[in-house]
DNA sequence: ATTATCTATAGATCTATAGATAATGC
DNA sequence: ATTATCTATAGATCTATAGATAATGC
C-alpha cells in the first residue's frame, strides 16, 4: 500500500487504475450528464469520486472548472479531425461524411452521453468561452465543407450547415430517448447530411464509397 | 388601486396583466431557460416574478411543479394535432409533412426556447413523468406517419422514425446557436424530413404543396 | 521540503413552513 | 370568512478556505 506522495486516501485509496483528477472528472461528468450541472454540488462529485470534498479544490477552482476541463476533452477531437479534412485533398463530399460520421461516433462513444453537456444552459457564463471558441471553430468546418460540397453560398450556406450541423448533433437527443441506437448510425447520419446539401442519390452512394474505403 | 382580493403585493402589483401564477410560470421559463433548473432558486424566480419567496408556495408545492407546468403546457398542443391528424383521412406523407411543420412553428415560436426544457437532464426525476408520457404520445403519432408514408416496418421503421423526430427536434439546439433562423424553417424541416424516409423529391413537392394548400 | 489528502468550519444560500396582515366578499 | 400576500426563520445544504496530517523525496 502507499504507493502515493501526499497522504493517503481515507477511503483506501482508488479502486480504478485512475488518478484522482481522473476520478473527479469521471464522477462529474456522470452526474452532470444524468441529474445536471446546477444540480450537482461540489460535495456529490467529491462522494462519487471518494475523497473529501475540499480535496476537489487541489485540482479544480470550483465545479465549473471540472465542466470545462470535460467540454473541451470533448470537443477537441472533433476540431482536430476538422483541421486534418481541410487540409486533405479528397473531394468536399467524402471529406464532409468522414466528418459526419466521425462526429457521429464520437458522440455515440464513451460511457456518458457526453455531448449532453453542449446542451446545459449554464454553458451561457463568460467562464466557458474557450469552450464556444472551439466549438466555432469546428462549425466553421463545416460551412466550409458545405460550401464546397453543394456549391452554396450565402443565405443558403448558413441555413443548410445549420441543418447538417442539427442532423449531427441530434444523435445527442436520439442516445438520450433511445437507450440502444443500434449501429451503422454514423453512416446513416452522414447520407443523409450529404442528401440536405441537395446532392443526389448517385453522388452520396459515391461519396460513402469514398470514405468507407480505406 | 388594491384591485384583487388577498393582501396587495409590496411591490405595487403586476406590472403586466398577467396574473401571479403566470408571471411565476414566466420567471420560470425565462430563468430555466437561461441559466438552467438546477442553478435556479425558488429565491430567483420570486424575484423576478416580483413576489416574496414565500408566495410562491401559494401556487406551487416547489420547483419541480412549475418545470412540469411549463412542460405540459408545451408538448399538450402538438399531441393534440398529432391526435387531429390521426383522425384525417388526407395522405400520410400529407399529414407527416403537417406534423413536422408544425411543431417546428411551435419550437421556434414564443419569447423562451422552451423546447430546451426536453433537454434538461433532471427531467430523469420520475415526478416529471407526466411530461415522459405526453412525449410518448407524440412519438407514437409520428411513428405511425412515418410508417404509413414510406411503407416500413420492424428495425427500419424505428431508425428512421428517431431521425425525423431528431430533426424536428433539432431546431432545439439552432434556435441556440443562432438567434434568427429566418422563416421558412418549418417546410425545411419537413421537407427533410419527409426525404429522410425514402420519398423522392416529386413526392416530397407534392406532400409540400398538398399541406400547404388551405 | 513537498505533496495530497484530511478535518473543521465560517458564511452564504436555499427550502419550506409558521404565523401575521391587508385586502375582498358575504 | 376567505384569500393572497407578507415577514421571519429553522434547518439543510453548499462553497471555499484555514490549517493539520501522513505520506514520499531529497
Amino acid at each position: 500500500m502507499a504507493r502515493g506522495r501526499g497522504r493517503p486516501r481515507a477511503s483506501g485509496g482508488p479502486a480504478s487504475g485512475l488518478s484522482t483528477e481522473a476520478e473527479i472528472r469521471a464522477a462529474a461528468a456522470r452526474l452532470f450528464c444524468t441529474e445536471g450541472y446546477g444540480s450537482t454540488s461540489t460535495y456529490k462529485i467529491a462522494q462519487a469520486a471518494r475523497i473529501s470534498q475540499a480535496t476537489m479544490y487541489h485540482y479544480f477552482a470550483g465545479k465549473h472548472e471540472i465542466l470545462l476541463a470535460l467540454l473541451l476533452d470533448t470537443v477537441r477531437p472533433s476540431v482536430a479531425y476538422a483541421a486534418s479534412l481541410a487540409a486533405s485533398t479528397e473531394p468536399a463530399a467524402t471529406r464532409l461524411w468522414r466528418l459526419c460520421a466521425y462526429d457521429v461516433r464520437l458522440l455515440l462513444s464513451g460511457e456518458e452521453n457526453l455531448g449532453s453537456l453542449y446542451l446545459l444552459p449554464e454553458l451561457g457564463d463568460e467562464r466557458f468561452a474557450p469552450f464556444h471558441a472551439e466549438r466555432q471553430r469546428l462549425i466553421e468546418t463545416y460551412r466550409e465543407l458545405v460550401a464546397a460540397t453543394g456549391d452554396l453560398a450565402g443565405p443558403d450556406l448558413a441555413a443548410v450547415t445549420s441543418l447538417v450541423f442539427g442532423l449531427v448533433e441530434s444523435v445527442i437527443l436520439r442516445r438520450r430517448a433511445d437507450t440502444d441506437l443500434g449501429s451503422g448510425m454514423d453512416a446513416r447520419i452522414a447520407d443523409a447530411a450529404l442528401r440536405v446539401t441537395g446532392l443526389d442519390e448517385a453522388a452520396v452512394n459515391g461519396a460513402r464509397a469514398a470514405a468507407q474505403r480505406l
